[in-house]
DNA sequence: CGCTGCATCTTGACAGTGTCAACATCGGGA
DNA sequence: TCCCGATGTTGACACTGTCAAGATGCAGCG
């Protein structure tokens, strides 16, 4: 084997055909190569130099327009939180019940299935985003793409039909939010890994009638098991 | 500054007085280095060649007792398991109430608590483990050490002296351990970090609280919201 | 007592990574 | 038109994990 020969770090930087001197929009591009490796390879798979690579650009490059690994790394879990706001906007939009009340409470428990989703969907975005969390809430969350924000809307509304004590909804979204993060994180990481989809679908039923019900605890309200499942 | 003066892979491996070639026990001496390393620096710090430095050790001299990295962080994630066993298990000895029902459910507060503790005692350990939590539930965690099987010891009296329901009983380590899980990433990682420990405690009470409303449900117990407090 | 086998540790090398400093190149405003 | 600043490149350095080969010392056998 030539020993010197194939020094990947000599990869020609020249870009495919008709691509210019500078690269169209490198740090999109950036961004997107990223996404890409994450997803296939995990957290630790991310490497500056190779993501250069895969856009047919010399290493160092990325330094143009992030002062290092890191802000890459909190960029690209910012677009994560975003993609989890996104899933549970899309089962929010599924709950179609009337009645004021059930209808809140379905809304929170669709918020805890979009979570869940993104999570069993992309676990190797996932895992980059609870890894990175620090950098993520250091950063300021652009409006409309913070999931706990997203979340206390939902709780909000909660309250405002008399499903949920405005004492009670002290501190709610940690609570919430941990029961959907922490069966997230055993789901995909945990002993509940290799668990079919249906048996982390129950499951996950479980968790979210134990909110519910302990919600319905706050105010006395009559509830029954199966009200959010369906 | 002198560029070649201090390559720090030639630092000198030779040990200081008194030590034989034979290091007396190598894996239990690179376990602790790593320990503290980390308890210094986070998970992303740990460095098989620094481990050997601060041992005294050649580098490479780890590879006679972990096939790789990555073994001896999984080594170091199942100590931190049954650490934080040992932080449940300092709570649940406080717990000396009489009355059979309100101790197992101030028993499992006090889980909760101890795995809380642990986590903000020691965060550096604490996202090992999270972050190596894959590699840990491959290994057989010993007996005794699994913060898992101990909560389902304590949710097992709560059936017992039936304050919760067998049904309700399904699953419900999933519950119990996201809670507080997640409330521990929340809490050093997350929008909470920078919080009082006063803050963090009454948090803390009220995601209990929510988790013994819950299960009082099940049964119909009725409770006050202070009864776990205290 | 001496020799030999083997686990343990060391030396040396290689590929890969992040990051800094210096240089090259292009496009847009004076 | 020219020049300057943003963008991209080259080269180097320190550091990492890991493999292959050699050195070393203990333990057990003759």
């Amino acid at each position: 084997m030539l020993t010197l020969s194939r020094c990947s770090d000599e990869d020609r930087p020249v870009s495919p055909p008709t691509a210019p001197y500078h690269h169209g929009d490198l740090r999109e591009a950036l961004i997107e190569a990223a996404v890409a490796s994450v997803r296939e390879n995990g957290p630790d798979g991310l490497a500056l130099r190779d993501l250069a690579r895969r856009v047919h650009v010399s290493h160092n490059a990325a330094y143009r327009h992030f002062a290092d690994r890191d802000a890459l790394v909190a960029e690209v879990a910012g677009r994560v939180m975003g993609s989890i706001v996104d899933s549970m906007q899309a089962r929010l939009a599924t709950v179609r019940t009337r009645d004021p009340v059930l209808r809140a409470r379905r809304r929170l428990a669709a918020t805890g299935r979009g979570y869940v989703d993104f999570a069993l969907t992309e676990p190797g975005l996932f895992r980059l985003a609870c890894a990175s969390l620090p950098a993520v809430s250091a950063t300021i969350t652009l409006p409309g793409r913070d999931p706990l924000a997203l979340l206390g809307e939902v709780l909000d509304d909660l309250v405002e039909v008399g499903f949920l004590t405005p004492a009670a909804r002290i501190d709610a979204e940690v609570t919430c939010w941990s029961a959907v993060h922490g069966f997230s994180i055993l789901s995909i990481d945990g002993p509940m890994q290799g668990s079919t989809a249906k048996e982390l679908t129950t499951a996950l039923d479980r968790v979210l009638i134990a909110i519910d019900r302990s919600y319905a605890a706050t105010t006395g309200t009559t509830i029954g098991d199966r009200d959010l499942i369906g």
